[in-house]
DNA sequence: ATTTACCTATCTACTAATAGGTAGTATCTT
DNA sequence: AAGATACTACCTATTAGTAGATAGGTAAAT
C-alpha cells in the first residue's frame, strides 16, 4: 500500500468511527508514522482527502458490482448486506450516514461526491431488487427503487441504533430483509 | 424562555444541523449575546450541555406520548412520524442518529442518556404497533418490536439520505410506512 | 433599617492545546 | 540532475475551559 492509499485508508476508519469533524491530520499522521505537512503534500486540504476517500468507496463498490456481475440477484443482495456486516463488525458506521450528518460543515465538492456515492448505491440495489423479481427469486409489491431505498435507509441507521442497543439488532434486521423479500408459495 | 433553557435548544439546534463536533461554545454565544463564560457557568463542560440536551429529548417524547395516550394506534403513529417531517423540515437529522455517527468521541454521561432515549423511543413505538395489532389497525407478521425498529431506522437514515438525494424521498417513505402497515381485507 | 453575608448571572482576560495550512529545505529514487 | 516525497519550523485561528471581578438581588442578623 503506497503513503497516498494509506492516508486515504486511515481517513476512511476515522471519519467512519468518530466522524469527519472529529478527526484531524494528526491523527493519521500519529497512526502511519508521517508528519502532518507530508499529509498536507498529498491532499492539499482536507476536503481533498474527504473527496478521495469517497472516490475510494466509489471504486470498491464498482469493483464489487464488477466481481458478483455474473452471479444470482440473492447472492448479489448478500454480497451488498456484507458490506454492512464488514462496517458493523469494526464497529464503525457506512460513510453516507457519517458525511450526512455532518453535511452542513462540508464544501461542495465533498457533497457532490457523496451525492454520486448515493446515487450509485441504491441505483445498483434497485437493479439487483428489479432482477430479483424478475427470476422470482424475490418478493415485493412496491417499487424497486422504493424497496431499495428502504432497504439501504433500514441497514444505514442500524449500524448506528445498534450502538446504543444491541450488536443483535443489526442481525434482526439483517435477517428480516431478507425474510421479508423471501416468494410466499 | 431562560437563559438555560435557550442555551439547550441552540446547542440542540446545532448538533442536529452540523453534528456535536462541529458546534463551538463560541456559536451559541454568537446566537443568544451572552459570552462563551457564561454558558460554562450554566453547563461547565460540553459534555453537560450535551446531557442535558439529550434530557431535553426526552421529556419532549415523553410529553408527546401523554399528549396523544387517548388516541388510536394509527394518530399515535402518525404523531411519531410527525416529529420526523418537521426535522425534514428544518433540514436537520435526528439526534440519535447525529450522536450515533459521534459516539467514540463522546464521554458515558452522553452515551448512557442517548441510550436511554433511543431505548424509550423504540418501546413507544413497540407499544403502538401491538395495539394497533389488537385493534386490527395494522397488520405486520414480524415481532412488534422489530417492527418498530425497521421503521426506526427508516426514519432515521431518511432523514440522512434524503440530503442527499431529494425531499422527496423522505415523504416516499413515511408513505410506504403507513401503506405497509395498513391490512389488506 | 441597616449591615453582613451569600447567591446568581454575567463579564473581561487569560491559558494550554489543537486545528488546518504554508514556506523552505532536505532526502530518496530514478 | 531531477522529480517525488518527506522534513523542520512556523503561522493564524479556534477550541474548551478557568480565574477573578462585578453588579444586582435576597435573606438573615444586628
Amino acid at each position: 500500500m503506497t503513503t497516498k492509499e494509506n492516508i486515504i485508508d486511515k481517513a476512511d476508519q476515522f471519519i467512519r468511527d468518530k466522524g469527519y469533524n472529529a478527526f484531524s491530520f494528526k491523527d493519521i499522521s500519529n497512526d502511519i508514522g508521517i508528519k502532518t505537512a507530508s499529509i498536507h503534500y498529498h491532499f492539499p486540504t482536507k476536503s481533498d482527502l474527504g473527496v478521495a476517500t469517497i472516490k475510494e468507496h466509489i471504486a470498491r463498490c464498482e469493483a464489487l458490482k464488477k466481481k458478483v456481475a455474473n452471479e444470482s440477484p440473492l447472492v448479489k443482495l448478500q454480497a451488498f448486506l456484507e458490506v454492512q456486516t464488514q462496517i458493523k463488525k469494526e464497529n464503525k458506521v457506512c460513510i453516507v450516514g457519517s458525511l450526512a450528518t455532518d453535511l452542513n460543515t462540508l464544501d461542495n465538492a465533498i457533497k457532490t461526491e457523496l451525492q454520486k456515492f448515493a446515487q450509485i448505491v441504491i441505483n445498483w440495489l434497485t437493479e439487483i431488487l428489479i432482477e430479483g423479481k424478475e427470476l422470482n427469486q424475490f418478493a415485493y409489491e412496491m417499487l424497486p427503487r422504493t424497496k431499495a431505498i428502504m432497504i439501504i435507509t433500514n441497514m444505514v441507521a442500524i449500524v448506528q441504533l445498534s450502538r446504543l442497543t444491541s450488536d443483535d439488532d443489526f442481525e434482526l434486521v439483517k435477517e428480516t430483509i431478507l425474510t421479508e423479500l423471501r416468494p410466499k408459495k
